[in-house]
RNA sequence: GGGCAUAUAUGUCAAUUGGUAGACAGCCUCCCUUACAAGGAGGAAGUUGGAGGUUCGAGUCCUUCUAUGCCCA
């Protein structure tokens, strides 16, 4: 069988996604044991707008990773997909669309409107699954979800019903962020701070009533003046203290407003004397409850002022307002100064545009027994466990102690609608459906509340949800179609995979998603919805900031598929250590894609060579050759290795184990020193690197599923060897295959002390060769002084040394007898190499060679000296170290003796 | 303002729970050796941000300072 010369990730890419997914490979059912374990994670659903990024692909290469894993070991698994309908951006998206038709969504109307939402949905919407496709990603495509379906729209409504009926969901009017450009009302997670260097500090005068006096306030936004309904000081406040009870004639407003004291202002900010706009400010609203002071609303949804603004104000844009107020502040005398004054805006998380906090009527879901819920868990093993553990526990837990009512309604059309009804005294009527509100209501004359639910509020219930959960206790299939019900009658996924046993997000996503979903889950379920929490840290641009749209730093994981291959972007991006921020670096890339091809190139050698071989795992329990039982050794230390590194999420020391195993152990020394036998036709040979390599692409697999699964197709009895009985009669792949685990039993130490003898002497050699400018085809006389047991290692691998080193001979024996026109050096072990080079030798390089090598071991020997010459050192450390150290301490000994001779005998 | 993280070779990052620092890329020398030049062989390069402390021993633990980043208020 002829391989390409390179590695072509493309065409391997095309053929095995949907051969994967067409057999049923990524569905739980394909696993036949009954006994079987299960494993199960769900996606973090990405928005049906979006477009796979950096982040994506960060996750959900770690959710293969582990998926495929577990797969291999024989664990029922399962890997849900899904979508969210994404309700403030894909309505922004359409209405953009809209617009470009010279249409706005209020003239069309809410129908028509969300059939065009649909509509973009069924045409753009797969774009984000095909992606995940793209990635090799093995997620059960049959239990797809999306949060707009039916019977998820079902279940949101009955939580909402639920949670009112019980009171956690009520209605009332509280100080809210409002986005004036999305015009709808914000969860506090969705607004975000903005550091404003070239803000202002504007100092007006209030006149006090009935006197000449004015009272100074100090502000950044003087448009709120128009809706302040007192002024606020001290209690404490020496400076203030004859105003108490007296009022202020609010300018250009007429109004009369009273001087109230309360503890929290602030005497040293400003003038210590404050404004105060319940309507228009969270800490203004507070203290006017405390005062009972009125709110007065003097904006629109645009941020315009309204009517109650003034007429000189109603329709101007708040700026202008602003302007308009300093203004006429001046011309009335009452503009004290004007300040420079660093400060931070509240913005909206997605436009940035500058939120408006205001008084508004909305749905809350009470958090105090959610949270206690959750919080309940602390002391519990059902307390979801994070990676990295630091900070995020922590923080987590903070949170919640903190947490205030969610306001979960927003003014869009795009979302579940709020199951409230409205009699013609505008008194609500929540139910399951507008029957029912109709029985309650004993009317049909009922309006349904316009507003939509926050898109969280179907994504809490996203770990239980998407496994056919259902309110009132009887679980179904989802979406209903032939296959899916089928499936479903055969168990139930909620009773077979929830909890699921991983949440792999992202960082800013812990509070409005991961800790809601604990909330919901323990509230609907009473039990955790996932066993641990993976936080993955950020991908940035490769000049170290964040990845962002404006800055045009992005990097396209679609692009580095194109140029790289997506095995070798999975190696990347696994290889990145757990929870760490990394910079991307294409050479980062290209080192895996190089490694994908070497791979390629190892198994081309290896088929090429393979005439009368197959797959054989009894060759991998014994070995009589050193390099056999070494490579064994080396093949179970690392599958050991890579286990127990999965088991703990440490991605990338499995990476890096893998990496090291193949290229440096397999490759560059098992394939060379077994390069005889296999080309000279022995098959023994030929069967046993084959059955290496195949375990090797085992372990590889969770992380290069495209190029492991290429090669292992053409490996002579990979398809019919070593299958889970769980799941016979498949199609072969190596998807299937059993993932080695490695056995502690067949790792030889005796073999590795062994061979790093006759790695030593052959880096040596090659050493010399090379800093002495041997060209490779002189043949070199090696002479080699040593003790019995090296003797016999050297003799048994005596064509090898000569192959790797293209030495001409190899004689042994106790002492070395070279002449004085020689390269020496000294093993670790103390043996001597001695190689005449008479003409060949620059006597000069040779000594500098040989001091380099004296300067580095004697420093090494100085600092073990000092350690064994310190009582306490000897006293205090173990055994072991000291014992350890004295042995290192001896062999330096014996290497700067025999190398210091050498060097005499040269000067 | 509070909390947390990070600072290691030119760059990007490791270092298995305290034992004397590694990988990849880059750089230098040599080699188109019949799997792979996306390769092979060899090599140079770090007083682990600064200062103290604990310890026989500190990149690792403690204190403090500096710089950067993130979260919360």
């Amino acid at each position: 069988m002829e391989l390409s010369k390179a590695y072509d990730p493309a065409q391997a890419e095309k053929t095995h996604y949907k051969r994967w997914e067409d057999s049923g490979f990524f569905t739980p059912e394909i696993n036949k044991n009954p006994e079987a374990g299960k494993y199960s994670i769900v996606i973090p659903p990405p928005n049906v707008t979006g477009s796979l990024h950096m982040g994506h692909a960060l996750q959900h290469t770690i959710m293969d990773v582990l998926t495929r894993r577990k797969r291999m070991m024989g664990y029922r698994t399962l890997f849900v997909p899904g979508v969210d309908h994404a309700g403030i951006s894909t309505q922004l998206m359409v209405t953009r669309q809209l617009k470009e038709e010279g249409k706005t969504p209020l003239e069309i109307g809410r129908e028509a409107f969300l059939e065009k939402v649909w509509a973009w949905k069924d045409k753009y919407g797969g774009r984000i699954t095909e992606q995940i496709r793209r990635e090799g990603v093995s997620v059960d495509w049959t239990r797809e979800r999306f949060t707009m379906e039916d019977d998820l729209v079902e279940l949101v409504t009955k939580v909402f019903v639920s949670l009112y009926n019980e009171g956690a969901i009520y209605r009332g009017a509280r100080i809210v962020n409002w986005c004036p450009n999305d015009e709808t009302v914000l969860s506090d997670l969705e607004v975000e701070d903005r550091e404003k260097k070239d803000g202002k500090l504007y100092f007006l005068k209030y006149p006090v009533t009935g006197t000449d006096a004015t009272v100074t306030v100090a502000t950044t936004r003087p448009e709120t003046m128009l809706g302040d309904t007192a002024v606020a000081v001290n209690p404490s406040d020496e400076r203030y203290r004859d105003l108490l009870g007296k009022s202020i004639d609010l300018p250009l407003t007429g109004r009369t407003i009273p001087i109230v004291s309360d503890e929290y202002v602030d005497s040293e900010f400003g003038t210590g004397a404050v404004k105060i706009t319940p309507a228009h400010d969270p800490n203004d609203y507070e203290l006017g409850q405390r005062h009972d002071l009125p709110q007065l609303n003097v904006m629109n949804k645009d941020a315009t002022m309204n009517a109650d603004a003034g007429p000189d104000f109603e329709g101007l844009d708040r700026y202008k307002a602003r302007k308009l107020v300093i203004e006429k502040f001046e011309e009335l005398g009452l503009l004290e100064k004007i300040d420079d004054y660093e400060m931070s805006l509240p913005v909206c998380e997605r436009c940035k545009t500058v939120i408006e906090t205001l008084v508004s009527e909305q749905w809350w879901v009470s958090m105090s027994e959610m949270r206690g819920l959750a919080l309940g868990l602390k002391q519990s093993k059902d307390y979801p466990r994070f990676t990295p553990q630091n900070p995020h526990t922590k923080v987590y837990t903070d949170w919640l102690e903190n947490l205030r009512d969610w306001t979960i309604s927003r003014q869009l059309w795009w979302g579940h609608r709020i199951p409230a009804w409205y009699n013609g005294d505008g008194k609500p009527f929540v139910a399951n459906t507008f029957e029912e509100a109709k029985e309650m209501a004993g009317t049909s004359d009922l309006t349904q509340d316009p507003d939509v639910l926050d898109t969280w509020f179907s994504s809490w219930l996203w770990s239980f949800s998407t496994l056919g959960f259902k309110i009132d206790g009887a679980e179904s299939g989802g979406s209903g179609d032939a296959e899916r019900s089928d499936l479903n009658t055969q168990h139930s996924d909620l009773e077979t995979f929830h909890p699921t046993d991983v949440l792999v997000t992202a960082r800013d996503i812990i509070f409005l998603w991961v800790s809601r979903m604990v909330m919901s889950s323990m509230k609907f379920l009473g039990e955790r919805p996932f066993d641990d929490v993976y936080i993955t840290g950020t991908v940035l641009a490769p000049d170290g900031q964040r990845m962002s749209k404006t800055k045009g730093n992005g990097i396209d994981p679609l692009d580095v598929f194109d140029k790289y291959g997506v095995d070798a972007t999975r190696m990347t991006l696994a290889g990145s250590s757990t929870g760490m921020d990394f910079a991307w670096r294409d050479e980062k890339v290209e080192s895996y894609r190089n490694f994908a091809n070497k791979i390629w190139n190892a198994t081309r050698f290896c088929l090429m060579n393979s005439e009368g071989a197959k797959i054989d795992p009894g060759l991998l329990e014994n070995g009589e050759d050193l390099a056999d039982r070494w490579i064994i050794s080396k093949l179970n230390s690392t599958a050991i290795e890579v286990n127990r590194a999965l088991d703990k999420y440490a991605f990338h020391e499995a990476v890096q184990t893998l990496y090291h195993f193949f290229w440096d152990d397999f490759c560059d020394w098992y394939i060379e020193l077994s390069k005889d036998e296999i080309t000279g036709g022995n098959s023994e040979a030929s069967s046993r690197i084959l059955t290496i390599l195949e375990q090797a692409l085992r372990m590889l697999h969770p992380f290069m599923p495209y190029l492991t699964e290429e090669l292992w197709q053409k490996l002579p009895g990979a398809s019919n060897a070593l299958h889970n009985p769980a799941y016979s009669g498949v199609d072969p792949t190596v998807m299937l295959a059993d993932f080695p685990i490695g056995d502690a039993a067949l790792v030889d130490k005796t073999a590795e002390s062994e061979m790093s003898f006759v790695i030593e002497l052959i880096s040596k050699i090659r050493n010399i060769r090379a800093e002495m400018r041997i060209k490779n085809s002189e043949p070199l006389a090696v002479s080699i002084a040593c003790d019995e047991e090296s003797e016999g290692i050297f003799e048994a691998n005596e064509s090898r040394i000569l192959k790797l080193t293209r030495a001409g001979s190899l004689e042994i024996g106790r002492s070395l007898d070279v002449p004085k026109a020689s390269a020496k050096g000294v093993l670790t072990s103390g043996a001597e190499i001695g190689i005449p080079l008479e003409g060949l030798i620059d006597f000069e390089k040779e000594i500098e060679r040989l001091e380099a090598q004296i300067n580095k071991l004697a420093k090494e020997g100085d600092m073990l000296g000092k350690q064994l010459g310190n009582e306490n050192f000897v006293k205090k450390a173990p055994a072991e170290k000291v014992a350890a150290v004295r042995e290192r301490s001896e062999e330096i000994e014996t290497q700067l003796k025999a190398l210091n001779e050498n060097l005499e005998t040269l000067k």
